[in-house]
DNA sequence: TTGAAAGCGCTAACAC
DNA sequence: GTGTTAGCGCTTTCAA
């Protein structure tokens, strides 16, 4: 039946229109068949309480009737913004954001936005790119992770009107609004946690340092804290490419045999975490008490896995709801601008340190 | 900076565009610098040999001038098309879906399109309204998770002219398009897989059943696979929720302390199945040899862990390429209609059987 | 190859 | 509380 339509799809519109009645009704046939006019029409679907109950039923009537859905595109245009959030993150695979993403569409459910969705891989020029073209539809709001832009991005960013936040970090000068945690800290809090349980020397796992400066962000954290508490130095490697459990598991290899001596390691994140703790059990290191080693982000396995791994909890959830929650004040006119919300991370031992 | 602008966004446009000469160019403008029509401004955008080569230069100089960026909207109203592709998928948590989304954006990546996000978190009448939604918008093709969907959700999708894509599963009668594999395949071949290796009796950890259809089909393949090659029917255990590694791990501890005569478990996903494998490293059964243990999805880790997990590999970033191979070809007009695509699985046999 | 003109379907002053 | 009247910024015939 699809199939058939198909040679109809590049006809004008008024062929399809007059070929039979089966044209999607506009608000004018609402108005007609209610007899009032679109004005009251617009008005009863966007501001009911301006419109007199009987009118408004008899609207409603010819709503349901034709089985009218509004036209967003005209209505966007018309008032010259819509019901959409843009939001760019940098991956869609990254579990992280994903929950994040889950939890800003919870916090404004039924309120009838669209998320438009972009991925800009990680690279600030990809970003600007998604940025011009999300304001192109002048969104409700956009939402970007991180507060680094590129030059152009950050002049988008500037000089529209449509809100802006900033997730997944902080800043002392948020273009709008800033809602995350302090990506240092974690690094500083997983140097002190090894201290305190006694490490002798520290290793580092990373990846994509070049590309994910929040990343980026937590390493220098745990390197300067470290050697501020005494330590040398931690012995350092980085995975080429995507964090994955597998290159998690032989990067781990590589920097044990190459430095023996390393007893506490902190991942990037939990999924080269576990690949380090698999690895560990398979080369016979014990965990935790040769060998201790701390994730980032509190994945889901990391407290089904043996030894349960130690890691920090992000407040993945927190970071969407918040920002639901801002924009729902900030689209309604309420609250002026947005300001800098930290929500903070924890960090929960368990069997792995 | 934002923060004093805010008074100034209920103002009305003309307001915001007099107060300064900063208001968004338009094509109007452009057209007037380049000495032109509209008419032809728009053509040297979006059919670029149209237009005479002097004609085009001038253009070009024009919108890099103002730094032009068309209307999207306005756009989309003319041509009652917009660069939009909704997607509706049922988790944004579930790395499955997550591959997929990535796959579809990275194959119409530089198209210009745009991904409209929805979750129906598992619930047709969710779908539904989703769908109207979406439909809203005009949006270049539509791509739906299943072939199952509600009465009101079925006509919208078949009086529409977007192209329809349903995706992660077959069907003999696909609304338009269909992209996926057998999900009761899936429970055909473990259960062989097992018979295979030897195994005994056999043992089912599911979740979501009431709602995950999709699982529940998988589940199906494998109770009437098991008694067709002669196993009683599998002893099994639901989860109670959404599928995780610690659910996973108490239903198994469960199921194995009800039926200690398994020695053959598929779990309904890889997170479960970790769980499960985790849980029986604690207690101390050994796998495989006294007990097999498959997933299926085959995530990251179920190739980093100790035993390595069997499990089976969908075609998760296949279905997202092939959907946007097949929808470059459906939006330009070539390919009639869709048509059936199955892009198979593969049992991954691995350490865990 | 280009331009004129007529909308696309809705919103938002403003007047009544 | 409701209708009138202009657009929103672009696309698309159709004629030149």
């Amino acid at each position: 039946m699809k199939g058939g339509k198909e040679a109809e799809r590049t006809k004008p519109a008024p062929a399809l229109r007059e070929r039979a009645g089966t044209a999607r009704p506009r608000m004018a046939d609402v108005a007609r068949i209610a007899g009032v006019s679109t004005a009251t029409v617009s008005r009863a679907l966007r501001q009911p309480e301006l419109v007199s109950p009987q009118v408004r039923s008899k609207i409603d009537a010819a709503v349901e009737h034709l089985s009218y859905r509004p036209n967003l595109m005209a209505g966007a245009l018309a008032s010259a913004r819509s019901k959409t959030i843009g939001v760019i993150i940098p991956s869609m695979i990254n579990a992280f954001f994903s929950v994040t993403l889950e939890a800003i569409e919870e916090g404004l459910a039924g309120a009838g936005y669209q998320l438009l969705i972009g991925n800009s891989h990680y690279e600030l020029e990809s970003e600007e790119r998604l940025i011009a073209s999300m304001l192109a539809w002048s969104p409700a709001a956009l939402v970007v992770t991180g507060c680094r832009h590129s030059r152009g991005a950050m002049r988008a960013l500037l000089d529209t009107d449509v809100p802006i936040v900033e997730m997944w970090e902080l800043t002392d000068n948020p273009i709008d609004t800033a809602i995350g945690f302090s990506q240092r800290d974690i690094g500083v809090a997983v140097a002190r946690h090894f201290k305190e349980r006694g490490a002798k020397r520290l290793g580092f796992v990373g990846a994509m340092h070049q590309r994910d400066y929040r990343a980026d962000a937590r390493r220098a954290g745990f390197f300067e804290t470290a050697q501020s508490i005494g330590y040398e130095p931690p012995a350092e490697v980085q995975l080429p490419g995507l964090p994955t459990s597998v290159r998690g598991a032989k990067a781990f290899a590589e920097l044990m045999a190459e430095h023996s001596d390393v007893d506490a390691v902190l991942c990037t994140n939990d999924v080269v975490a576990l690949g380090a703790l698999f690895e560990a059990q398979r080369l016979g290191w014990s965990v935790p008490d040769r060998l201790k080693i701390c994730g980032v982000g509190d994945v889901d396995f990391a407290a089904a896995c043996e030894p349960r791994l130690s890691t920090v909890s992000l407040p993945r959830r927190a970071i969407g709801l918040k920002i639901a929650e801002v924009l729902r004040e900030r689209i309604a006119g309420r609250l002026p601008t947005g300001g800098v919300h930290d929500l903070g991370f924890e960090l929960v031992r368990r069997g792995s340190t």
